[in-house]
DNA sequence: CTGGATGTCACTTTTATTATAACAGCATAT
DNA sequence: ATATGCTGTTATAATAAAAGTGACATCCAG
């Protein structure tokens, strides 16, 4: 698994802040559920923070979302964990001594442009709560809530 | 990881071909404008001969378009390129015993479909026509396809 | 035949991403 | 105040996907 996942992690980390409110949730927890560090966790809980989509407070095992689940969108998750990075990704090493190398990267670059967009158009309609939802109906109505501290 | 640019890179070929009809390309020069060696141009020419979008005869130095280029979509040359491979990517590494872990990414995997279809509409409508057309017009055109043999 | 190109495979190199260790800074409890 | 536990951040290592490359059998044209 190197392909990358900090988006589908972010989305983890968020949903079970949301499953969780007032919760004791630790890095270490968190990063049990994702199966992976700690450390992870916080680098992925700081770049949701600088995207302002959670707060914290240093050495307060308490994160929460910044806002309620339904004005997240996975748009803002997105910016948040990857800021600018488009999805498909251009060839910027071909010869600069030939025309053709050049302006068919330049126009694919509008191309592409429009293909982000229509996936952006998407991911703003898709909101925390709307995978929130999905995944009760997926687990069967919140029969994993139990067993939190 | 590195990023993907076969797409880019096929796209880059396919226009090429496209731009130079009934002229002498060996792999050799293809990969002078790809800036990239022959045997990546091949392999990039075999995938796109598996997705029916390339004709050519071994050893013979004049691969053409299996079809006219406004017949032939970027959603075409995904597929030749990277088939079902999905443009967002799933942590599958979960904690299999969390049923958070694992139920938020099923979830997730209705909502990242549908962001595949919307990027994939877009693709589907555009060919590599459109993209020749915004070639010449960023080259202004035709100015480089001379000095071929 | 000979020369040149293709088609394919195996292997190497590169590099984005995740994994992890370490530690200063802050909160809480005793 | 001090001890403990957790956070926030940085630096570095390990992993793995992708491109880069060499080799060679195969096929075409002259």
């Amino acid at each position: 698994m190197k392909y990358p996942t900090k988006l589908s992690d972010a989305v983890h980390v968020l949903a079970f802040l949301a499953l969780h409110p007032g919760v004791c949730l630790t890095s270490q927890r968190i990063a049990e559920s994702v199966q992976t560090n700690p450390a992870y966790i916080r680098q992925l809980m700081s770049a949701l923070r600088r995207g302002e989509l959670l707060t914290s407070v240093r050495g307060h095992p308490h994160p929460t979302l910044s806002r309620e689940p339904g004005r997240i969108t996975l748009l803002d998750v997105y910016r948040a964990m990857e800021g600018e990075k488009p999805i498909l990704h251009q060839d910027t090493h071909t010869n600069p001594d030939c025309g053709v190398g050049v302006n068919i990267q330049l126009a694919l670059r509008d191309y592409y442009d429009e293909i982000q967009r229509a996936a952006e158009a998407r991911m703003a309609a898709i909101t925390l709560q709307d995978i929130i939802d999905t995944y009760r109906q997926k687990a069967g109505i919140s029969s994993d809530e139990e067993g939190l501290s």
